[in-house]
RNA sequence: CGGGGUGUAGCUCAGCUUGGUAGAGCGCUUGCUUCGGGAGCAAGAGGUCGUAGGUUCGAAUCCUGUCACCCCGACCA
């Protein structure tokens, strides 16, 4: 490609309103435009890098053995309803009318569709498995899309749907899509991590996030600083105590905490450490009640464990400041499990706490020396706060560590979650009716553009890795419109180059060393020739990788720069 | 959806408090010089100041509505 007939636009400046680096470099460098919130335009060059992510997640996909289909993206509202997620998916579904007044929705996910295919052409147990996926534009009214390509309403996804006869055949398709999904990530070039996952609301049993790590990420994982460990924090176990609980030393002692509520505040106080502060929350129970739960002073609760509970409704309500003062008697800064009006759930932590300080459920009146059993009853106990840094890895292998993430892709075992919704079965070899096993498995194409960006930059711009640069190599002539030697140069190794197959990008503009060397390092083409008199008159071309600090001087010769090229 | 903020030239912004008929830098056009890290000089083109209304002799500036965009906030590839 010659530069002066391809749409580069770039700029020096910063826009305004962008707030990540991938989203200021892919602006500056001219790979995307705003049209309007959430909604971005590819232009030439970065559509280039697009297709090239694309193209990896094909092959792999192909490899693995699913099969690429393409399904509409409007989607009729009678197929959503009939799932139950007309209602479910709330205002991030964009829906409209036709001409006949009938309801639509731009699909921002495809079970119900593929459902809908399925139970059209799958009558038999012999037709299956199937795995089935779409590169397509998804549509999601996110609250705040954000970061440029990153958190976008319209998107590029790759979507995959597995169907199965039983569970057993769905887990050994998701291990397939596991490792499909691990080739991919590899090739991007990019450091990621497996990560366990809730499931969110689209449902099902075992799901997993591929992250790219980055600063910038919106979410925080918990990883084990020596083990394989990994899991997004709001799915991060924790481990119950491992040592049995010393016996009570201290005798129960009611103490006087005159407008102290925080932990923070009793804490220092009573001058006891947080973490010897038992705290105690009031939620909604599954039965219409109130739920106590007790957590150490220096814990948070977990709500998506807490809503797991089968004590507590799902999803977690907490008690207003009124249902509190109504049971208790008291303000809600002075709760505790001793005397407590409701059943209690420890968390393994509170649990494992002797003579610890809480409530006195008393109105400035705090507990010195509480302790479970003693008290008040042994509490209930369960897995229900955050995870923390420093805390053993819940396998055993090491601490925990946090670090941020960018969601790439997650892969999910739905089970019959919308098979048995949707009535997708076929007949097995007995003639029995069977609701099918699904399995869905998801990819942002756009946003691991923007991730991989956010992994390698520097001051200068983009720095691509080979397998997905929008050119593989670009070439710098150096007083292209004075020189012939330089012209004659330059247009026989561009000419070679291109029959060789590299993709390979000649700044033809004419323009001055620094604004080409710029206008290069800016948009991230990993590999620059640089031609020029000086280093011509010693049949020399000038070599730069680049991440590399400095250049270096080759052959003046085709196969020099396909050598060099084949080495980096 | 709550809370905060911003809309002025293609881009980044000044001007608004204290109304008087529109500015800078970058970019763009033309010419000359320059040519190994975003060149210099000169001459140009380009804006009904988001939009609708109101106040006023007069509104980018004050008032009201409205739209868009950005930032902070709990389920997302």
């Amino acid at each position: 490609m010659r530069l002066s007939t391809f749409p580069l636009h770039t700029t020096k400046e910063t826009p305004a309103d962008a707030e990540v680096v991938s989203h200021q470099l892919m602006l500056r460098a001219g790979y995307i435009r705003k049209l309007g919130a959430g909604l971005y335009t590819w232009l030439p060059i970065g559509l280039r890098t697009l297709q090239k992510i694309e193209a990896i997640v094909r092959e792999e996909m192909n490899r693995a053995g699913a099969m690429e289909v393409l399904m509409p993206s409007v989607h009729p509202a009678e197929l959503w309803q009939e799932s139950g997620r007309w209602q479910v998916m709330g205002d991030e579904m964009l829906r409209f009318k036709d001409r006949h007044g009938n309801e639509f929705a731009y699909g921002p996910t495809h079970e119900e569709v593929v459902c809908h295919y399925v139970r059209q052409d799958y009558r038999s147990y012999r037709q299956l498995p199937v795995n089935l996926y779409q590169i397509q534009t998804k549509f999601r009214d996110e609250r705040r899309p954000r970061f440029g390509v990153m958190r976008s309403r319209e998107f590029i996804m790759k979507d995959a749907y597995s169907f199965h006869m039983d569970a057993e055949d769905l887990a050994r398709e998701y291990e397939n899509m596991r490792a499909a999904y691990a080739r991919i990530f590899d090739r991007l070039g990019v450091d990621y991590r497996i990560v366990k996952a809730d499931s969110g609301n689209i449902g099902g049993s075992r799901s997993e996030e591929f992250h790219v790590l980055a600063g910038s990420g919106e979410d925080l994982l918990a990883v084990s600083d020596s083990g394989p460990y990994a899991a997004n924090v709001e799915a991060a176990e924790t481990l119950p105590h491992p040592a049995p609980r010393p016996a009570p030393a201290a005798a129960l002692e009611t103490v006087a905490t005159p407008g102290q509520k925080t932990c923070e505040q009793v804490s220092r106080f009573l001058d006891v450490p947080l973490t010897g502060k038992v705290k105690l929350l009031v939620v909604k129970g599954a039965d219409g009640g109130l739920v106590g739960v007790a957590l150490r002073g220096d814990h948070q609760l977990n709500e998506i464990k807490a809503a797991k509970h089968a004590a507590i409704a799902d999803p977690l309500q907490m008690a207003t400041p009124e249902e509190v003062e109504q049971a208790f008697g008291c303000e809600v800064g002075y709760l505790g499990p001793v005397r407590c009006p409701i059943p209690v759930i420890a968390d393994f932590a509170a649990a494992a706490l002797t003579d610890f300080v809480c409530g006195a459920n008393q109105n400035d009146h705090h507990l010195k020396g509480a302790n479970w059993g003693r008290d008040c009853g042994e509490p209930a106990v369960a897995d229900l706060r955050m995870i923390c840094e420093g805390d053993p890895s819940p396998d055993g292998n090491g601490e925990i560590r946090f670090y941020r993430g960018i969601e790439g892709g997650h892969i999910f075992q739905l089970g019959s979650k919308y098979t048995t919704a949707m009535d997708v079965s076929v007949l097995d070899e007995n003639g029995q009716s069977v609701t099918l096993q699904m399995g869905c498995y998801g990819i942002g194409i756009t946003r691991l553009a923007a991730a991989v960006i956010e992994q390698s930059h520097d001051a200068a711009g983009i720095i691509w890795p080979d397998a997905i640069a929008p050119f593989k190599v670009v070439l710098c002539p150096i007083g292209l419109e004075k020189s012939e030697t330089v012209r004659v140069a330059v247009e026989t190794l561009y000419g070679e180059l291109l029959e060789a197959g590299v993709q390979v990008l000649l700044d033809d503009r004419g323009a001055r060393p620094g604004a080409m060397f710029a206008d290069a390092e800016l948009i991230g083409i990993p590999h620059r020739i640089v031609i020029g008199d000086k280093g011509l008159a010693n049949q020399q071309f000038e070599y730069k990788h680049r991440r590399a600090e400095k250049a270096e001087m080759i052959a003046a010769t085709t196969a020099a720069v396909l050598e060099r090229l084949a080495a980096a």
